[in-house]
DNA sequence: TTGAATGCAAAATTTTTGCATGGAA
DNA sequence: TTCCATGCAAAAATTTTGCATTCAA
């Protein structure tokens, strides 16, 4: 367990929402050293890009995708952190998780109906979120 | 409307599932000449990204992320082909098309849940095909 | 001490942009 | 004719790989 690899997950847990690989580098170098600029980060992007596709294989971690044709990555569910949902800001960007998706339900039909086993589903809903609806009026 | 646009149109159409923008530039040039070997395309990649963008921005193609890295594009909802989702085999890729998502219920909770204005949802599940379940047998 | 992780450089891949030409309407 | 779409070349952006060095255990 290195310096940078603490740094990183430092930074997806306190993020609590998925981050991208670019995302994980900043803030993960932020923690490193708080007083750095861009351009003298102690933390390579190369090493961000090796440690979140690690953490995807290993399962450590799940690939997220918000329809920005990049992953975000996060930690992967446990019993601290339950299966859930995200709920995006198409605005600001905003994200809130949401659990109880009803999808057990779905599942079994789809199992039936198409005879597939179904291992996961992903599932994300954007929307505008509360401060963002007044903005805009 | 030019010879390439139908061709890509008509690949979209025809494949009946997103299809990548690697894809759409293959599929396309076998249709416009099937004869013609990888390198002797007749329609150029950067035109298939080109059109591809372009029907994702007028809302006549919507982008699908099947957790791949990189964007698929179906042709948009519309009575003909309304709203739906994708089961996709995780071992040989096939994908089946399935309605009735259920998800109104959990639409309307989430928006009087936390007050976010929903637009929309993206929802995929994955698993094993039934070919595929008896061979890995 | 030893193997794994890292940084740096470079390569590979993917996607976008610029610009002159060609073709549809 | 006129403007938009295209091809080709090049650039930009993103992601991966190679290799020597460093560091945790």
């Amino acid at each position: 367990m290195t310096a940078p690899r603490r740094a990183m997950l430092r930074a997806l847990s306190q993020a609590g929402v998925p981050l991208s690989v670019q995302q994980i580098h900043e803030e993960a170098n932020r923690i490193l050293n708080p007083e750095n600029g861009v351009g003298e980060e102690e933390l390579d992007l190369v090493t961000a890009y090796r440690f979140a596709n690690l953490l995807a294989e290993k399962n450590l971690a799940q690939r997220i995708e918000f329809n920005e044709g990049y992953f975000r990555y996060e930690i992967a569910e446990s019993s601290e952190r339950p299966h859930h949902h995200h709920l995006v800001c198409r605005s600001c960007g905003k994200i809130e998780d949401f659990q109880d998706c009803g999808l057990t339900h779905l599942t079994t039909r789809l199992e039936k109906e198409s005879g597939f086993k179904v291992a996961e589903h992903k599932l994300e809903v954007f929307g505008t979120c509360p401060q963002c609806q007044i903005t805009s009026r």
